[in-house]
RNA sequence: GAUCUCGUAGCUCAGUUGGAUAGAGCAUCUGCCUUCUAAGCAGACGGUCAGGGGUUCGAAUCCCUUCGGGAUCACCA
């Protein structure tokens, strides 16, 4: 049983036992000691001193006397203003590593032991190139499908590829009048950069129409209507919904060149995807829904032939499903491949949609639809939602040049590491090719800690100019700690052969070795509270706390060097687990860790 | 205008269901490498937790209100 549910228990029958009243567990409050006292767990009295009718003092001391004598985990207490502080048996602690020291999963639950969930991350158009806030949109969505892995979910990643539309016929339109063939073969630029480009051609072509149009004496609203290239934008895509055969390769063409960059891009991040959704496969089926559902009066039609939802009785708006035209709408599509994910994985229990804050009312329409449509499923998605990455000159806009590419960033981070490595010039040894593995690894791991680290509802900043820092609570720092704990075992191998997995030490602990196992007996709670969250940055502040933990601890202790024989092993296990904790829990953010640096 | 969200040190961020004297990193300053990797450790400096009110034995945390930033409220995606 959990040390924590011990001392409650304990509480409890103190509280009966002298004042004759069962507690509601809600007045058990349980925390951890803070430093500066003596003790390790602390119960919060004044909310027991109601029912003793005594000081908080008073019934401090008598529920300290009553556990030190009925609990034999507990050693020592001392009460202070209220507070009742518990010292924990030295024994408890030892028994506890020994236990997690024989589970190589240690905190991770058994794998597929609850339902199947479904993360659906990434999901770019198909227009642009992948930028810093998709980057913040991977890492968060792999992160969370690998924790709730490690809660013993099932899971399945997935993206929807928003790969028809206008965007994507704008970007051909400019192709087929500027691109001169051009392939990413012939030009050397990878798919999505090429593709990106004719997109951004079209935007420049199209405001150059629109100026002509507004010196010509029309106003700005119809210039964006009227411009040449818009309109023939929107009859290629005509062409394109009618399958006409010239225009339908051409897309396909287009697209698979952005798949192959985005695919180079993934490769890089270190995500995959079990399955892939497109939206060109879906938004038919979304369309027959919304058609049938107005059939069936659960969405009705407006004069025009446009169909709508009425959601006023849930505090929400009306909203348009289907233009008057028949043409299938942003939200259209997504009814299609919710219905299509139902089908494909009908045991799935969970649904998470990673997708920026900008999309909260979005999403709530579509759960209250898919909800009228009579999918019990609906109950049972969630809009994972997070905070922009926001530059110093505020929001990033791919029209004023202000994105950050993600490709990019991913190369500097790689080039930054370089820099600071050669400086320290511990890889010798190494071959270029597994020097430039490590940069590479030092540079994600500081990319995606930076991303990770914060807490997702919130919107951050970058800033390029000062680019993303190596030391202090960073990836690197933690890769770092490490890197120093493989060393040691490294070590202690060659000297003195493999490290037992039990253990053996009867103590006395010493305060900053306690307080690692007091951080390592954390770790299930921890990540327990990030998957019911959906929150990996506890996991990453969590482990940076073990690991400045971890590095006061390597350098006011001897660990090799220490000559008691059992002492020495102890502090070896420490450090093994410590290690191993790192690693799994940089598994879950999605870092892969390196054996030196 | 309505709804949602955020506001904590010069900057970037932590702060578990309300608990003790609000914590880190960066930046600035000071020590520590002939001993397990100094991308480290230790210390100093730095706060009206946006302002005001309320609930409570106790509030950064809950409620009300004002101010400030962001987002959303399309037959755009």
């Amino acid at each position: 049983m959990n040390i924590l549910s011990v001392l409650a228990n304990g509480v409890t029958e103190a509280v009966q036992s002298l004042y004759g009243v069962l507690p509601d567990p809600s007045l058990i409050q349980l925390q951890k000691t803070r430093k500066e006292f003596k003790g390790n767990f602390t119960v919060v009295v004044f909310p027991l001193a109601k029912i003793s009718k005594l000081s908080p003092d008073q019934t401090g001391e008598a529920i300290g006397s009553f556990l030190l004598e009925h609990l034999n985990q507990v050693k020592g207490f001392n009460v202070v203003k209220g507070f009742l502080n518990l010292e924990i048996a030295e024994s408890y602690w030892l028994d506890f590593f020994d236990k997690a020291m024989q589970d190589e999963e240690f905190g991770f639950e058994k794998k597929g032991i609850k339902p199947l969930v479904m993360v659906e991350f990434a999901s770019p158009n198909t227009n642009k190139p992948l930028h810093l806030g998709h980057l913040r949109n991977i890492f968060l969505g792999y992160s969370v499908s690998k924790i709730l892995e490690a809660n013993g979910h099932s899971v399945v990643n997935v993206q929807i590829i928003n790969d028809r539309g206008i965007h994507i016929c704008k970007s051909m339109l400019a192709w087929m009048k500027m691109g001169n063939g051009e392939t990413p073969e012939s030009s050397g630029l990878k798919g999505d950069k090429l593709v990106g480009k004719y997109y951004v051609e079209f935007d420049k072509l199209y405001k150059e129409q629109q100026k002509q149009l507004i010196d010509a004496g029309r106003t700005s609203e119809e210039a964006a209507k009227m411009a040449p290239v818009i309109l023939e934008a929107q009859e290629l895509l005509i062409k394109w919904e009618a399958k006409d055969p010239e225009v339908y390769s051409l897309w396909e063409k287009m697209n698979s060149w952005v798949y192959e960059g985005f695919n180079a891009s993934f490769e890089k991040m270190e995500v995959s995807f079990d399955k892939v959704y497109f939206e060109s496969d879906t938004y038919l089926l979304g369309k027959e829904e919304v058609i049938h559902g107005a059939d069936k009066g659960v969405f009705f039609r407006k004069e025009d032939g446009s169909i709508w939802v009425d959601l006023t009785n849930e505090g929400l708006d009306q909203k348009a499903l289907l233009r008057k035209d028949g043409t299938a709408m942003y939200i259209t599509q997504d009814i299609g491949t919710a219905l299509l994910r139902f089908r494909d994985f009908p045991e799935t229990s969970y649904q998470i949609y990673t997708v920026g804050n900008e999309q909260e009312y979005h999403f709530k329409v579509l759960f209250k639809i898919l909800k009228k449509l009579g999918f019990d499923q609906a109950d049972k998605c969630y809009h994972l939602s997070y905070g922009m990455v926001e530059l110093p000159e505020g929001k990033m806009k791919s029209r004023e040049g202000t994105v950050v590419d993600a490709d990019d960033l991913m190369l500097e981070m790689q080039n930054v590491s370089r820099e600071v490595a050669m400086e320290q010039g511990k890889l010798e040894g190494l071959t270029e090719n597994e020097k430039e593995g490590v940069y590479h690894y030092i540079g994600m791991a500081a990319l995606k800690y930076f991303l990770l680290k914060v807490d997702p509802i919130k919107n951050m900043l970058f800033n390029p100019k000062e680019s993303i820092d190596f030391a202090g609570n960073t990836g690197p720092f933690i890769l770092y700690t490490y890197v120093r704990t493989r060393a040691i075992l490294r070590k202690f191998e060659e000297n003195f052969g493999p490290i037992s997995r039990r253990v053996d030490y009867n103590g006395p602990i010493n305060e900053v070795e306690l307080n690692l196992l007091a951080k390592l007996h954390d770790f299930p709670l921890v990540l327990k509270e990030s998957g019911n969250t959906y929150n990996p940055s506890l996991i990453a502040n969590y482990t940076y706390e073990l690991v400045k933990e971890f590095n006061s601890f390597y350098h006011d202790f001897p660990i090799l060097r220490e000559e008691n024989k059992d002492l020495r092993t102890f502090r070896v296990q420490l450090t093994q687990k410590v290690g191993l904790v790192v690693r799994n829990s940089f598994k879950l953010l999605g870092i892969n860790t390196v054996e030196r640096m």
